[in-house]
DNA sequence: CATAAATATGCAACTAGTTGCATAAATTAT
DNA sequence: ATAATTTATGCAACTAGTTGCATATTTATG
């Protein structure tokens, strides 16, 4: 299981309630690892009740029901346990692969249109991690170790977009061309 | 639900047992979306009850058990309607960015080792598709326009292996410049 | 001041996916 | 001949993820 290790990895770069760390997830971890806040919230359950992590009243307790979560030494041991252990890369789920393949074999269905919404999407998500990148990373003259880690993990982002992007417009020029005879 | 319709087109494509299913997924529909035998076999049951494909003894029944599933006209309507439907992109569950962000917090715990391990993997992936595209496309004057399709989601995972390759490559050479210091 | 929206947490029921096991015939290797 | 492997299908139990609902406070808006 992951989630638990995204939570951990969250956690300790912010110690926060459910709430704000489903809130987190969409702009931050959630781009490389989502979850609904149910998910989350029985996830970190579990894991108190592993003793990885300890709940406490939020400093503005009375006001509303928010815990403020922190990992113990056990959750940290259970991370860098898990950092390093050796996995098989996860599957791949391309749903628009298979939407093409079946519109290959099906003949004309009208997936492009489907194609271009995504396209936006996709460019929109792009230019959301440059301005990230611009925040967070291009400002400063020298980055923190952690900043540089981080780095990288956005230009994974940045790049994943990009080749979609471009693929997506060369596979809409294709079904282009196609139309046309 | 999706592994429905991804059975559907590979049915589609060639119809099969359950058996030669998962064996097909372990080499061209299962780049994009894989699934267990069990999965398979489960879903394929339940497609039959719904009227969607049908199965019939293989011919060389008697020798096996053998089932061979057929595509039903309810199930090339149901995959028709699937292809057009206006989905969200699938969320990216990429584990490797998770780790690094869980290194970067936690301090130097060696997630490079893995990172070039999956770097081996994903080159070895890339291989076996460019000797596809080789076998498949380059070989030939002209392509059908199901084969156009059919490249054209094969370049996908060939230009996102690529790019994977390329920023994994980088970020082990940040962390050699890291330990280092 | 009322009401809409945002903050905050959670249960119950469902669907999807994984793991472990069981079975049996056919083919290939020793 | 017999043992191992491949072909072929499936159940049962589990874990993960989704959908729909319920609830209560707080803060913004008209």
């Amino acid at each position: 299981m992951s989630l638990a290790h995204v939570l951990l990895t969250s956690l300790l770069e912010k110690p926060s309630s459910g709430y704000a760390l489903a809130g987190r997830f969409d702009k931050s971890m959630g781009f490389f690892w989502n979850a609904s806040h149910q998910q989350i919230y029985r996830e970190l359950k579990r894991m108190e009740e592993n003793g990885w992590i300890s709940s406490s009243a939020a400093l503005d307790a009375g006001k509303t029901k928010k815990k403020t979560y922190e990992v113990l030494d056990a959750g940290k041991n259970e991370l860098k346990q898990w950092v390093v252990l050796a996995t098989d890369p996860s599957q791949i789920r391309e749903e628009m692969a298979v939407r093409l393949r079946a519109e290959a074999i099906l003949g004309p269905l009208g997936v492009d249109s489907e194609l271009k919404r995504h396209l936006q999407l996709n460019e929109e998500k792009l230019n959301l991690y440059l301005s990230i990148e611009q925040r967070d990373f291009k400002k400063q003259a020298k980055l923190s170790r952690e900043q540089q880690i981080q780095y990288r993990v956005l230009l994974l982002g940045i790049e994943t977009q990009r080749t979609w992007i471009a693929w997506a417009k060369e596979t809409l020029a294709l079904f282009e061309q196609l139309d046309q005879q």
